[in-house]
RNA sequence: GGUCAUAUAGCUCAGAGGUAGAGCACUACGUUGACAUCGUAGGGGUCACAGGUUCGAUCCCUGUUGUGACCACCA
């Protein structure tokens, strides 16, 4: 027998937690090509700053199936990385920089991205030191990031193909611009906010009469842009204005009175202005009227410094425009009346501030072509997600998806490979080089070529995260990856884009099961936020409870399909059924119990053996099926039934009875195969008590092996496990403590002799 | 406006077409070979509401209400 260092009287996480972790990234057995595989992504973190609980449940969740299958000698891989995450990253470092007395407006462009990867190199290290703590038994050397320098090739060279097979193109159109970053995003990263605003009823002059026509708006200020006013063809209230002129107040230019579908009758005055440029239902009704589309903003919302715009208005940013505005419109009668209404307003995700519809050029995915095979591979089966609900979810925005405006004008992020000619050419190409020589054909210098200063959104080169992290034969090993675990909230930002983008380059789909977990909110049921001053802090709880309480917390918690309402309790009601196990431990130890017999050195005979085996088995089969489908939380579960119900207040008890050698060393088997079983959730711990009781910190391999249970004397123990409870409760309501009590109340005969001797529990 | 969830014990949540379950909290007892970060026993639920299917519904169906999320052209 290996001699066993003593198990400390009280569980400490905090004595063996931070050394434990570099054990877990052991694997097994060597690996053959075509072997069976585990292959997982781990969804880059951004590189802007610390983890939050989110991010714990889901790495946790992550780390249980890789070390579940590790452990089981599958060929497993968890790809590790982070993400440059472009907006985000700028501004945080902007932010940085500012605290530091630096304007990132006054660096230049490389000065800048020097500083970006100046706070990159230590936020990484932050991060990745966060997931080790956690337990993350990733291989860490295999860790990409989505600007590191194979990436952005990748990035240029998926770009350029794309280009070259017609997906992409650049175009003019009208997108959403955030006029405080001063770069176009695309809708997704728009939030829209409910909120209280007016609805204002101005009067236009009909051209060449005395009358007026009212037009109801929420954006007056926008007015110098009309191109049309529309009325429902139906309308009787406008039936003599259809055809006729109106004139923009403060400026003598004529538009038309036109019918359009568009126009409401039940709406405002039923008259509204047609503002292509900075509306996208009045650039629609622009296009089926053939109008011109008049922009009267520039990047920053402020008004042209132009004649479109009536002197007293020029250059005034928005908000001060509507002000003035609509205090001259009073003045001058000709705003009639002011409604208070609900409506809602697009805000940028990252900027906070209000998006305008604004026509710009921009490069342009052709999503809608790309998303085809994706919505199939759904349909089909081939990707199944989990909750299955979620499908849905992701149906209704592939089948409706739009052109993705892949084109930011921020600095960090990839640059766009294109370059322009003095002519307005567009060269798009894999390096500068070959663009010159492109260039020159085309009967120009390297001089006269530009580049594109617009960078690539970020979710661009994370959509192709599945199959350019790995290496050529990582890929043929472990592409495509089996489950992917991700929240739902970039269910459309990430999960859509692999899925488009891998299968077009691939032909392959990325992952076969998504996994779709929960959000985690306060234990109010409130989503977490910093504004809210309620964000749980993960590495405070760690460090109060232990990273396995955490864990185990977060485990229990994964019920499918409903959001987590976290408190703290919650943890420390899993440390103490961690403490449970530790103090199990310490029991047994002290007994003399041997943990490194083999099965074939234990004699199975007696009924509570076959009973804790059978139940033993039970727990391992539960949890090989819950890996299956999901079911995170009856693992957790499981656990505390099988070690604390079962083994713990009835088979320990009837050993300390029983009292020979074999029966304590089933303990002591049965013992370690759950700590082995426990490991994908609570690594530490099992660990430390598996080192301690077999002198080793190796972990060693789930073993397959099959005991022969007879199940009649389980069914008997099972019989005594009920019956014991139920004397328990007859003594207990008569106030009774006598064994001599029971022979006379109870029934006993049922009871094998064997069983007899273990009265005493009651 | 549309869609998808969800409603079970005081709280957080499992659950199955046929005596309603766990943990926490609560009550009583307990320091009898590990564990008070514990053990034993107990109280506590018209399973949101109204219909329907069924021998039987808390579970399936329809509707209502509450809650949450997502999507939407928000004049």
């Amino acid at each position: 027998m290996t001699s066993s260092e003593i198990i400390s009287s009280r569980y400490d996480p905090k004595s063996f937690e931070k050394l434990i972790y570099e054990n877990s990234l052991k694997t097994f057995a060597p690996k053959k090509e075509g072997d069976k595989y585990f292959s997982i992504l781990m969804p880059p973190p951004n590189v802007t700053g610390i983890l939050h609980l989110g991010h714990a449940l889901t790495y946790t969740l992550q780390d249980i199936l890789v070390r579940y299958h590790r452990q089981r000698n599958i060929d497993t891989f968890w790809q590790p990385g982070l993400d440059h995450a472009g907006i985000a990253t700028q501004l945080v470092v902007e932010k940085w920089l500012n605290s530091k007395g630096i304007k990132a407006s006054a660096l230049s462009y490389e000065e800048f991205i020097a500083k970006v990867w100046e706070w990159k190199a230590n936020s990484a290290s932050n991060i990745v030191n966060q997931q080790k703590a956690l337990g993350c038994s990733a291989p860490w050397e295999y860790s990409r990031f989505t600007m590191d320098e194979g990436f952005a090739k990748s990035v240029t060279d998926a770009f350029v193909q794309l280009y070259k097979d017609g997906l992409i193109y650049k175009a003019k159109r009208l997108v959403n611009w955030d006029t405080k970053l001063e770069t176009a995003i695309s809708d997704l990263e728009i939030k829209n906010v409910e909120e209280t605003g007016s609805l204002w009823y101005i009067n236009y002059k009909i051209a060449d009469t005395d009358d007026f026509i009212t037009v109801a708006t929420t954006r007056p200020e926008t007015m110098f842009g009309d191109v049309a006013l529309a009325v429902n063809k139906d309308d009787i209230r406008y039936q003599k204005y259809i055809g006729k002129c109106a004139v923009i107040p403060y400026t003598n230019k004529q538009i038309p009175i036109i019918t359009d579908e568009h126009a409401d009758m039940d709406k405002g005055s039923g008259c509204v202005k047609i503002t292509p440029a900075h509306d996208f239902d009045d650039f629609e009704v622009g296009k089926r009227h053939n109008l011109e589309i008049v922009t009267i903003l520039d990047k920053h919302g402020h008004l042209l410094n132009d004649e479109i715009v009536p002197e007293f208005l020029r250059g005034l940013y928005l908000k001060k425009a509507r002000k003035i505005l609509l205090e001259k419109l009073e003045n001058d009668r000709l705003l009639i009346k002011t409604e208070t209404i609900k409506h809602f307003v697009p805000y940028g995700d990252k900027s906070g501030t209000v998006i305008e519809p604004m026509i710009t050029e921009q490069w342009f995915l052709d999503a809608p072509k790309l998303a085809v095979k994706a919505i199939e591979v759904v349909e089909n089966g081939k990707v199944k997600f989990y909750p299955d609900k979620w499908k849905n979810t992701y149906f209704d925005w592939m089948k409706n998806i739009q052109p993705w405006c892949i084109s930011r004008q921020i600095k960090w992020g990839h640059r766009i490979p294109a370059w322009y000619t003095l002519s307005g050419d567009i060269i798009v190409e894999r390096t500068e080089v070959e663009a010159v020589h492109v260039a020159e054909k085309l009967g120009f210098k390297a001089t006269d070529l530009q580049r594109e200063t617009d960078v690539l959104d970020t979710w661009f080169s994370s959509g192709l995260w599945p199959f350019v992290t790995m290496s050529p034969e990582f890929l043929k090993r472990y592409f495509p990856t089996s489950t992917l675990i991700t929240g739902f909230d970039i269910i459309f930002f990430w999960i859509a884009r692999m899925m488009m983008l891998t299968l077009y380059f691939k032909n392959e789909i990325p992952f076969r099961d998504i996994y779709i977990h929960a959000l985690v909110r306060d234990d109010k049921g409130q989503k977490m936020s910093k504004s809210k001053g309620n964000v749980i802090n993960p590495m405070d709880l760690m460090n109060e409870f232990g990273t396995d309480a955490l864990r185990y917390t977060l485990t229990y918690l994964s019920v499918p399909g409903r959001d987590i309402k976290f408190g703290r309790d919650n943890v420390k009601i899993s440390r103490n059924f961690i403490t449970k196990i530790w103090n199990a431990g310490r029991f047994l130890q002290t007994q003399g119990v041997r943990f490194n017999t083999n099965l074939e050195e234990l004699n199975i005979t007696e009924k509570i053996h076959h009973w804790i085996f059978a139940k033993f088995t039970e727990f391992k089969k539960g949890i090989e099926n819950d890996i299956k489908e999901y079911r995170f939380d009856y693992i957790a579960h499981r656990m505390q039934v099988f070690l604390r119900d079962q083994f713990c207040d009835f088979f320990i008890e009837a050993m300390k009875i029983i009292n020979d050698a074999n029966t304590k060393n089933i303990a002591g088997f049965i013992y370690k195969e759950f700590l082995k079983l426990s490991n994908p959730v609570i690594p530490f711990v099992t660990e430390h008590l598996l080192g301690l009781l077999s002198g080793s910190n190796n972990l060693e391999p789930v073993e397959v092996y099959s005991v022969s249970i007879n199940s009649d004397d389980v069914k008997d123990v099972d019989y005594f496990v009920n019956w014991l409870h139920e004397v328990r409760s007859i003594k207990h309501s008569e106030g009774v403590n006598s064994a001599k009590y029971i022979n006379a109340k109870s029934n006993t005969n049922n009871l094998s002799k064997d069983l007899r001797q273990l009265f005493i529990l009651t």
